[in-house]
DNA sequence: AATAGGGTCAACCGCGTTCTT
DNA sequence: TAAGAACGCGGTTGACCCTAT
């Protein structure tokens, strides 16, 4: 099969980040029609996107039902309790966290989680050093818990000094040098959908 | 004030699986 | 049953932002 026929159709296919009007397009033509069948609908909705790009738009970001913000110290303890027993099935993961999606946890695993299992490991590295040279035994596995763990608060505090650079919680700050370079919210989006549909 | 480096996250890519014909 | 199409997942990338120097 070759794959790369597989979503597009010799057609301009735009990449990069989605536009307000794309993302607008894609609300309306799923409140009309429904979602699937995504390489039909990115057609039918006259989007020039792959369907696997309005898929993971409109999971990722577009569904109503997406929660946008800091993941709580509960859902942070919940994905690492899911990841010990799952390793990196982050759907799997993102299904016991409501509203929460696949991609957001991965991240999240990735930018912050792995790097405190890191420092704790270093840190766990270099007190068995230490304790090697004192003849001292120490329990390594309920350490490095304690350490990531103390690393989690400290994230979890830290992140909320944090919230307004990036902009998280309701309000997407856009990116990329695109038109419609500025700054919307998925409420701005809804409110504009639910006026589109009061026309219609 | 300039800029280098690190952090974050949206989006893309490749591939395996599932569905359809 | 086979082949093609679509879906879904995990890994990776690239652009932007923030902070430290």
């Amino acid at each position: 099969m070759d794959k790369r026929t597989c979503d597009s159709q010799d057609v301009e296919v735009r990449k990069g980040p989605w536009t307000m009007e794309e993302d607008l397009i894609l609300i309306n033509y799923i409140a009309n029609h429904g979602e699937g069948v995504w390489n039909s609908l990115a057609r039918s909705a006259g989007l020039k996107r792959t369907g696997k790009s309005c898929r993971l738009r409109w999971l990722n970001y577009l569904r109503p039902d997406v929660r946008r913000g800091n993941i709580t110290p509960e859902e942070q303890l919940l994905i690492m309790e899911l990841h010990a027993k799952w390793g990196n099935r982050w759907s799997k993961i993102a299904k016991h966290l409501p509203g929460r999606t696949d991609n957001e946890i991965k991240n999240f695993w990735r930018t912050r989680i792995q790097k405190h299992i890191k420092q704790a490991e270093n840190m766990n590295r270099l007190s068995s050093n230490i304790s090697e040279h004192n003849n001292i035994q120490q329990a390594s596995t309920s350490q490095t818990s304690t350490n990531l763990a103390d690393s989690i608060e400290t994230y979890s505090g830290n992140n909320n000094n944090n919230n307004n650079n990036n902009n998280m919680g309701t309000t997407f700050h856009h990116q990329g040098n695109f038109p419609n370079e500025n700054i919307w919210s998925m409420e701005d989006l809804w409110s504009i959908q639910l006026l589109n549909d009061a026309n219609n």
